[in-house]
Parts: C-alpha cells; structure tokens; sequence
DNA sequence: CGAGGCCTTGACCGCGGTCAATGCCCGTGG
DNA sequence: CCACGGGCATTGACCGCGGTCAAGGCCTCG
C-alpha cells in the first residue's frame, strides 16, 4: 500500500490529541492495527461474538439483519465513522451483520485488549464513553425523527440530513433502512 | 416521611457496592438528595437543559414531546430506573417533558457536581458509562422491535415484555408510545 | 345528578404493501 | 463487438392495515 500505516494511525490519534495523552496512545497502540478489506467483506456477521470494532478510514460499510428472510438495513457508515456492534462490546451475540459496501481501509480496534485499560487508564474510559455516548444521542435522534412519522417525511429528512447515502448506497437498501418497500421509495422519488 | 432518606440511599448505593466503593460513595453523597413529588409533577421540561437526573425509588414516570398539537409518549419508567434527558447530560435542550405519574420518591443526582468527579474516579466514570450504555442497548432494542413492525406485533411485544405498563398508564399513552391511535390500540385489545 | 375523562365501536378512506410486468445498465462470453 | 443474462429500478393494478371523524358508554368526582 502505498499509504504508510503509521500515518492513518497518527492521523486518527491527533483528532483525539487533547483528550488522549502520550500515555494513552501508547496503552492504545498495540491494540490498533490498519487493515484493507475488499467490498463485501464481513467485519461482523450475525449471532457472533466479535473482539474487535473498527473505524472506517476510506469506504462505506452497512449492518443488516434478517426478518422474515429479507435482508433489512439498520444503518449505513462512511469515512471516520466508527462500526461495530454495542451487542458484541457488551458481550452479546451480534443481531447484524457488518459488511462492507466499498473496498476499505479500516482501523481495527481489538476491544479485549482495550477494555481493562480503561479500568486503569481514564483517558481511554473518557474516550470510549464519548464514542457510545455520540451513538446513544444517534439512536435518539433516529427514534425520534421516524417514530409517527411518514414514509415521505422519513424520506426527505434522510435526504436532507444524509444526501451521500443516496450517492453510496443502493436504493434496496435505503429502503429498508427507511421501514419502506423498493417500490414505494421509487415513487417517492418519481416525486 | 416514614422513610428516611438516608436508608434510601444506602440501599441504592448498596446495589453497586461490588463498583463503588466507599471513597467513591464518599464523593458522591453530596451530590445526591431523596425528593418526594406528587402526580403531574414535571422533572424536566421541553426545551429546557436542567443539571438533573433521577433515580425513581417509588412511584412512575412518562418522558413526552409536542407533535403537530399532540402529546407523543417516548417511554414510561418505574420503580428502580433512571430517568432524565440524554441530551441535557450532553448539554443539549431537552426534546421531551418528563412528568410524574404518581406521587413518587425519587433520588436526584446533580449532574454538574459529579460530572468533575468523573476525571477523578474512575469508578464514578465507569459507573456513569454503565448507565448509559445499558440506555443505549435498550434504545436499540426499541428501534429492532418497532423497525417494520405491525401495529398488533408491536402491541404483543410490549405486553409480552413490560406488563405493568398496561397496569399502571393510561392506554391513551400506550398508544402514542406504540406509534397507534387509541382507536386502533382498543381495537386490537379487543381482540 | 351532571360534567368531563377515558375508552370503545362503527363508517369511511388513503397510505403504503404485494405481485407482476417492463425497462435499463453492465459484465461476460460467443 | 454484439448478444444475452442478471441485478437493480420503475410503473401499474389491487387491496388491507390503520388513521380520522363521529357517536356512544362508562367511570369518577364535584
């Protein structure tokens, strides 16, 4: 590869740079590795327990589950995006399965390892509360901004908010990630 | 009151005893207050970014938002669950009202006082990223049993997994909070 | 006893799902 | 280089779930 590890790396640690001391980065370091994955790579599939959750440097990934064997989608991630299931971290079995949809660049972060850092270390415990912190906030959002509303109003608040999904992402899957049939999301934008 | 205040949170604080130890307790303490409040009774408001959460010890409570004139229920909590706003913890205005269902007991935690002790403590921290995180999985618990659900599934789900909620709230909450109408939500009771 | 909440029941209809046919784009092989 | 096939999107016909509107029943409380 042409990209010098150390450099995504860095490039990483130094947007965390005032809450992440030398110390912590040093504790983080070998825990972090660069991988290159082809498109339709699975980073995470369904009833498995990962160690590990990744950050997204270049590409585009999506989760899915099935349900009444169909796949739905549950969200759609890009570049500096972190990806990976909160099941998995809690020690649960993932629902979904994490599968890229570009070829990517990732940095993986290997959680058993991580994880007792933060019981001596609270920078790293700051750091990862903040990451599930943001996620709780999204989940919110996303509850609130489609619960009652309908498929049209899903469909331009995804539009508005999200206009790169729609470059990205095959309409299947916006559909059902937006709780629509293809057809429907077809004549939405048929306006 | 009957009860005193400090047996109140002793027993709390005793259900994290294997977590937080007495120095941890120690810091805390001060930052934290048994309140008794009768029905209608509002924590929090819409809009307004209060330094409080809350441990409901007796009694019920229901977080709601303002929808196009009409009040859309977003959950109902009970005895030994927090209750407060996500966002006014990050600092953000409250979307939703949380009001009393009953006279109640609570604890009241002042944010802002334990908030520092976070960077100190790291058993306060770890503590604080437990409550969050167990908030985070029951939010996307939610959004898997509600995402492309029938009205009658979702209506089944919940009384399936939180019976006491039809015991204890008005059904024409239950309904908004299931996404229905009253209507349909008889309806379907009717069965 | 009357008033107002809260829940139920009925009539109607529109949003959005299913099924099926057709069109379009692209990769692969003859 | 063109032909064919498969994946993806569009369009049309149909219909059922669940919303709205309106009326009626049944509590509780003053």
């Amino acid at each position: 590869m042409l990209v010098d590890s150390a450099d995504i790396m860095d490039a990483f640690f130094e947007r965390y740079r005032p809450k992440l001391t030398e110390t912590a980065i040093g504790l983080l370091t070998p825990n972090v590795k660069v991988l290159h994955y082809p498109k339709k790579h699975e980073l995470i599939k369904t009833n498995q327990t990962s160690g590990y959750a990744y950050l997204l440097v270049k590409g585009a990934a999506r989760s899915y589950y099935l349900h009444n064997g169909t796949e739905i989608n549950s969200w759609f991630a890009f570049e500096n995006e972190m990806v990976g299931s909160l099941r998995n971290y809690n020690n649960l079995p993932s629902r979904e399965t994490i599968e890229l949809l570009e070829d990517s660049t990732l940095l993986s972060f290997n959680v058993n390892g991580i994880k007792p850092l933060m019981a001596e270390n609270i920078e790293i415990s700051n750091f990862i509360n903040q990451v599930i912190g943001e996620y709780c906030l999204y989940l919110e959002d996303k509850l609130f901004y489609t619960h009652l509303r309908s498929a049209r109003e899903r469909y331009t608040a995804l539009l508005a908010q999200e206009p790169n999904v729609f470059k990205r992402v095959p309409l299947t899957y916006i559909a059902s990630f937006l709780g629509i049939s293809r057809e429907t999301l077809s004549r939405l934008r048929a306006k």
